[in-house]
DNA sequence: AGATACACCGTACGTCGTACAGAGTACGGG
DNA sequence: CCCGTACTCTGTACGACGTACGGTGTATCT
């Protein structure tokens, strides 16, 4: 059985240092690096998040760490899958009760650390969290009797719909707290405002049309789960009828 | 009529530069420079793109660059909106076939131009290419009964999955480049492999019988269509279901 | 003609990731 | 018991890169 080296990161990940033989005791753990990472996310935002500081807090030259993490990079990557919390339990509910709940989960908890939001994954996501995430869906698809491909396609479908929609209004969020203090644009009554502004009816017809019928300005509240969950049930109606289908 | 200040980014894009009286004239205009600076992109990546390789590239020295632009997070916006095709032009087609044609643009703009990925967008979108995207595809809306409000949900839970799925096959095609370098992980059939070294089945039950039933190895044309299309059309089956219970 | 505002540019600074090399330390073999 | 070896920790230094600042030349307005 010829085993595929496993990647350094995915071992870091997962725990499988090779214990070292000679030398000293290291004087730390990978997770207490992680952990002071995020720490300092969570405060400061991604931006804060240095290696000096990161050494800082937890007591160390800067370039100690590198004896723990190959690179910066690496460390983000660790540190997005250690702070991802575990997915909703599984109980006996109906698929599309739990899926609702997952996605919504999956959500909050991109909204409650956007830090998350600004690490660009390059890599395929192997930590032991985010997979809980997917074997959770999967299995609440189990007596739906689609095959695992289908259900795969499903999970990716709903976390890239939590995502995005996380992406969004996170960035209205922002865009709020900057507007508070500079007076650009902020919430999406502003937004549609510009909008009013710089449309050429002409060019934007029905966008104009929906400026002039203030759709924009409507909901104030972003984090107002209507518009998420709009989003989601068409999604779930879609599963629904795929599912209905194959009987 | 109170006029909002438009923020000086969305001025420029619009092209609502205020022309000067006095002193020389420019010697360029922002569209050369947005121009380079695509062209950079499109070649060497995001990472390319240093305000002194855009001065360079349009013979200028480097600081001049900043008489046009107020900082490089505002070139890239900029940049973003420039590099986005015109949308599919709406023929008569039914909603359905036009949001297809539309989504699967959208997905093709961002694997053409993988920078694009790269760019967080922290200001909502407000770019004449974008908003024209948005106007299309209210507008293959018209008939539907729908209101602004939920044509607007659905535009962006569309723009969504684009850009998820973009995110996704890029992803898996710069790992497998990668992987011809380093022998990374490279392929979904790798990635199989790896977990399967590395789950436990106990903790992660389905997701393990997926990777025995190969689910991850199965089909190897990451930008085969067969994936986006099955999430595609759960999103659009689930508007039509909407549309079909408003009727 | 002089004042004024603006285009362009060279220099310089601050920040951050990390390559490199040295110094101290525990373990294993002789 | 001791020496070599491998490993940990650290300081210094370098190279990128964004951009603040100030100076210089030029075209327009009074």
């Amino acid at each position: 059985m010829a085993q595929r080296a496993l990647p350094p990161v995915v071992a870091r990940m997962w725990g499988r240092e090779t214990a070292s033989r000679h030398g000293p005791r290291p004087s730390l753990d990978l997770g207490r690096i992680v952990e002071a990472a995020i720490g300092i996310a969570d405060s400061e935002g991604l931006e804060g998040v240095r290696m000096s500081s990161v050494a800082n807090r937890v007591g160390m030259a800067t370039m100690s760490l590198y004896r723990y993490v190959g690179s910066k990079d690496e460390l983000l990557t660790v540190m997005v899958d250690a702070a991802i919390p575990e997915p909703p339990p599984v109980d006996g509910r109906p698929w599309r009760g739990y899926l609702t709940a997952w996605t919504r989960a999956n959500r909050d908890m991109l909204l409650e650390r956007p830090w998350l939001l600004g690490v660009t994954n390059r890599t395929p996501p192997a930590g032991p969290r985010m997979l809980r995430w997917l074997d959770r869906a999967l299995a609440a698809l189990d007596d739906t009797g689609l095959s695992f491909a289908e259900r795969i396609n499903i999970a990716t479908a709903l976390t890239g719909y939590a995502s995005s929609q996380a992406h969004l209004t996170h960035s209205m969020i922002s865009a709020a707290e900057a507007a508070a203090a500079d007076g650009s644009i902020g919430g999406l009554a502003d937004y549609g405002d510009i909008l009013g502004q710089v449309l050429d009816p002409a060019d934007y017809p029905d966008l104009t049309a929906a400026v002039r019928a203030n759709a924009f300005g409507a909901n104030e509240e972003w984090i107002d789960d209507a518009d998420f969950t709009f989003g989601l049930d068409l999604l779930l109606d879609g599963i629904e009828a795929l599912i209905a289908r194959r009987r």
